[in-house]
RNA sequence: GGGAGCAUAGCUCAGUUGGGAGAGCAUCUGCCUUACAAGCAGAGGGUCAUAGGUUCGAGUCCUAUUGUUCCCACCA
């Protein structure tokens, strides 16, 4: 060990050596159980940022206690190949050097993705293995690896052979930027300031107009009728009545859908059924025609007229001056409407109707819904159930077709022969109805599509792989609360249809991690932490109790410093603690060390109880709960005290066995604490005399037999009296530096009082017997002595706590003269208050003899 | 518009099935006590958002209100 604790100096090396030993393989153990994950694969856009870290390091500690309760432990690594993410990403690289997808085809860009894939994979590989993640490298996946592009086509084909997946004309969401539809979760609203334009729109007839309201004049060209409320009296008798088109000349007709609010605008709304949601609806019932004005790329097309080839922005500017200049505006209010954009590249998205590839989700979500309402799959939290109930019982049909060349390109083939169209779990150049040629889709497939295969196509499926049977469904799912709709309600319905089983029994939520202000961490604010650059300042460990401790209930973290550095202090802590045992150990210790003290008693009776603590905590999967408890413990029971009694024991007769106590607790915390911080444990681990073997394949603590009540209960009480005199010493300059000091009552407590209190008070000699003129604390039981130089203080300390005492009193004995309480309280707590009774009137005696 | 979370010490947050509020950081005081000054010891600081209710007893359960954050929907 080193003389300081220097995290850069063992880190790798650990890691390197769990490598090496295959300490990340599963392997049978003692619980004759399997546990097994799959780590919610990062996208390959870049490098982990705050949100892995937490992400990963729950599991990991998960992971790791279930290994050392003898589980057969299982944890897959992988990565996302994070379709339009990356292509835009790589998209820029190449602008970057002057390049286009055109320029270099869809061969080229794809070997630029590829190349792409491994320098950020690699990355990211390296960034988990600093953070000390026991992932089973060896089954590494990758989502457009071998392994689970066969599951992608296996589940497309079947699909769509089972009539599931169909390609049809809907609105989409269409980023003219990324020329792409996206589906509706990538798409960002925000609230921008614009205007509601109100046109003229004339009747043919010549008996006036009707005026619409519109945010979107541009699309205007595209208009194929003028809807109103069939219940809207100022447009009764109506339907059917025919409108000359501004600018166009078209005739449309004005027809009657409750769609349209009679109060809202001027209760008429121009309908374009290629460049609205709603207005295609309308449009289907009303059987209209569907007139598309833009580009892929967000430019007028030749539906434009005039405008063709403008772009949205200009277009708009032009119409609107056109009606104007024409009388066909009424008027322009400010209005302020949502607008989306596209979550990769921040354009205006363009609603627009297109030829897309499409899951029928209704009759897929039926089972998923089921699975989580019989608790099949459990949520933990719970409440985040409304979550996914709320997203799957509305559930729409899932647009998964991409217009990008990054992914998995839709396997559907067309022949230009006969006209046939086939879905192929592989690749196939010839139709085998006519012979003739065929063309490949050329979408590639929405990145969750594979997402949603995840737990199961990298244990090999659709293959009956022994992977696939042993570790299949899976145990666990760990991620955050903002993918719950697209990742872990895919994954559920995906897992019953395909393997007929939930693909794990229980999702763990948990929150976002924010900035010290409680901001989201993003690029765009420029806000986030890198996590390599936080181990390099304070280590691995330091970093993982920090976004472990205080994530309960599944609510957001804030990154601090402040917490971070706290956590680094305490990884100094037990490294400094490890280095007094190991001295205490330098002449021997007892190897099966017993209760010769009553501090012994009360460490070994406190560790049993924080063994069952950090047990239930880790069942429940709360890592946060388990991580306070051990930094509290490891601090404050036993630095703080244990030690501090062992440096008076290791003094005297009972050196021998202490050092054993001493041990035996520090390699049980070692082990309680390993799951959270791995390195630092193991480097101190392997510093133990007589440790054996690895520590993160030894077995996780079980306790000490025997009963340490008695032991616990006076420790409490010397504890007490300890703390009594610091605070005297303290507050009253009247006491010297090292009082002597006299104590009188129970014979036991003084015997240890006498021990302990030189060395845990700074006192000089403790001796039995009463004296006058002294400060005087009277606790349970015991009477202590300090001599003084000034009585007229301590006097004052004294009347305090006679009230303090007085007013305890009151309380206590007010409850037992409540009727209710008595007769309604559990015993225990009537008791108490029982106790606190008798002690108060004791020492209220005392205190009041003393005081005259 | 629909849903959910949060509101506790100056700051960041714990508080398990209701029994009288805790931690870290910050502040103040005294200590280099040979594991640790990245430390030790002590202190101050909270009508637990507001108003009702249930209960012998409410930070905890119920109702309403206010503030705040997020998710879903995307009304021209």
């Amino acid at each position: 060990m080193d003389k300081t604790y220097n995290p850069q100096g063992f880190e790798s090396r650990i890691y390197k050596r769990w490598l090496d030993n295959g300490c990340f393989q599963p392997r049978q153990g003692k619980a004759k159980k399997k546990f097994s994950i799959a780590l919610p694969p990062p996208n390959i856009t870049g490098q982990l940022h705050m949100g892995h870290a937490m992400n990963m390091t729950i599991p990991d500690a998960i992971v790791r206690y279930k290994r050392m309760k003898g589980y057969e432990t299982l944890w897959v690594p992988g990565y996302d190949h994070a379709s339009i993410a990356t292509e835009v990403k790589v998209v820029e690289a190449m602008r970057e050097e002057g390049l286009s997808k055109a320029a270099v085809g869809r061969d080229g860009f794809l070997q630029r993705a590829w190349a792409w894939k491994e320098k950020y994979g690699n990355r990211i590989v390296e960034q988990q293995k600093t953070m000390g993640f026991s992932l089973d490298w060896s089954r590494m996946a990758f989502t457009m690896d071998e392994k689970c592009s066969k599951a992608v086509r296996e589940v497309f084909v079947s699909l769509y052979e089972q009539g599931y997946i169909y390609r049809g004309d809907r609105i989409t969401n269409w980023c003219p930027g990324c020329k792409t539809a996206i589906s509706d979760v990538e798409v960002d609203y925000t609230s921008e300031p614009s205007h509601l334009w109100h046109i003229k729109y004339p009747f043919k007839d010549g008996s006036g107009y009707i005026t619409v309201a519109t945010t979107r004049p541009e699309t205007m060209l595209g208009d194929t009728a003028v809807a109103v409320s069939p219940k809207d009296e100022r447009y009764a008798g109506m339907e059917g009545k025919l409108i000359v088109l501004p600018l166009v000349g078209r005739e449309i007709p004005i027809v009657y859908d409750d769609y349209v609010e009679a109060d809202f605008g001027t209760g008429a709304v121009k309908i374009t059924p290629a460049h609205d949601p709603n207005d295609f609806e309308v449009g289907l019932r009303h059987n209209l025609e569907v007139i598309r004005v833009m580009n892929d790329d967000g430019t007028m097309n030749e539906n434009a007229y005039a405008y063709q080839g403008m772009t949205r922005e200009k277009a708009r500017e032009a119409i609107v001056a056109d009606l104007r200049a024409q009388g066909y505006m009424e008027k322009i209010e400010d209005y302020t409407h949502n607008v989306g954009h596209c979550s990769r590249c921040k354009q205006t998205i363009e609603p627009m109707v297109s030829k897309q590839w499409f899951v029928k989700m209704t009759e897929l979500a039926a089972p998923a819904i089921e699975a989580v309402k019989t608790g099949k799959i459990k949520f933990i939290p719970k409440r985040f159930e409304k979550t996914y109930f709320n997203w799957m019982n509305n559930i729409r049909d899932w647009c998964i077709s991409r217009q990008l060349w990054w992914g998995h390109r839709i396997p559907v083939y067309y022949c230009d022969g006969c006209g046939k169209e086939m879905a192929s779990k592989t690749d196939i150049t010839t139709c085998p109805h006519c012979g003739g040629k065929l063309r490949q889709d050329e979408d590639v497939l929405d990145t969750w599509f594979s997402s949603a295969l995840w737990p199961f196509s990298t244990l090999g499926w659709p293959d009956n792989t022994d992977d696939l049977k042993k570790y299949y469904p899976t145990d666990l799912m760990v991620t955050a609360y903002d993918i719950i709709t697209f990742w872990v309600s895919r994954m559920i319905f995906a897992g019953l249809k395909f393997t007929g089983e939930v693909p794990f029994k229980e999702v763990y939520i948990h929150g976002l991690v924010r900035d010290e202000m409680g901001r989201k961490m993003s690029k765009s604010l420029g806000n986030g932490v890198d996590p390599m650059e936080v181990v390099q300042a304070v280590g691995a460990d330091a970093l993982r109790y920090s976004l472990v401790n205080g994530i309960a209930r599944g609510g957001d973290v804030c990154y601090s410093s402040a917490s971070l550095n706290s956590y680094r202090n305490f990884m100094n802590k037990l490294f400094n603690a490890a280095k007094f045992v190991m001295n205490a150990c330098q002449n021997g210790y007892a190897k099966n060390p017993k209760a010769a003290t009553a501090a012994d008693g009360w460490l070994f009776g406190k560790l049993n109880d924080l063994i069952a603590e950090v047990n239930n905590a880790m069942k429940k999967y709360d890592v946060g709960h388990a991580a306070e408890a051990l930094y509290n413990f490891i601090w404050d029971e036993f630095c703080d005290w244990y030690i501090e009694f062992a440096k008076v024991q290791l003094k005297g007769d009972n050196a021998f066995n202490t050092a054993g106590v001493l041990r035996y607790a520090l390699e049980v915390l070692l082990k309680l604490v390993h799951p959270i911080i791995p390195f630092i444990t193991t480097e101190i681990y392997d510093s133990l005399p007589d440790a054996q073997g690895e520590l993160m394949l030894s077995e996780f603590p079980k306790k000490k037999r025997g009963d340490y009540a008695a032991d616990i209960k006076i420790t409490e009480r010397i504890k007490d009296c300890v703390r009594a005199v610091r605070n005297l010493k303290q507050t009253n300059q009247a006491v010297a530096k090292t009082p002597d000091v006299l104590c009188e009552g129970d014979e036991a407590l003084c015997a240890l009082l006498t021990e302990y209190l030189p060395t845990l008070a700074k006192t000089a000699e403790v001796k039995h017997g009463s004296q006058e003129n002294c400060a005087l604390i009277a606790l349970d039981g015991i009477k202590i002595f300090v001599p003084l130089s000034d009585t007229e203080k301590e006097r004052e300390r004294l009347e305090k706590e006679l009230e303090k005492c007085k007013s305890e009193l009151k309380l206590a004995q007010s409850k037992l003269n409540n009727p209710g309480f008595c007769q309604k309280a559990p015993q225990k707590l009537i008791d108490a208050e029982r106790e606190k009774v008798e002690n108060y009137t004791a020492r209220i005696k005392v205190l009041t003899e003393k005081l005259g």
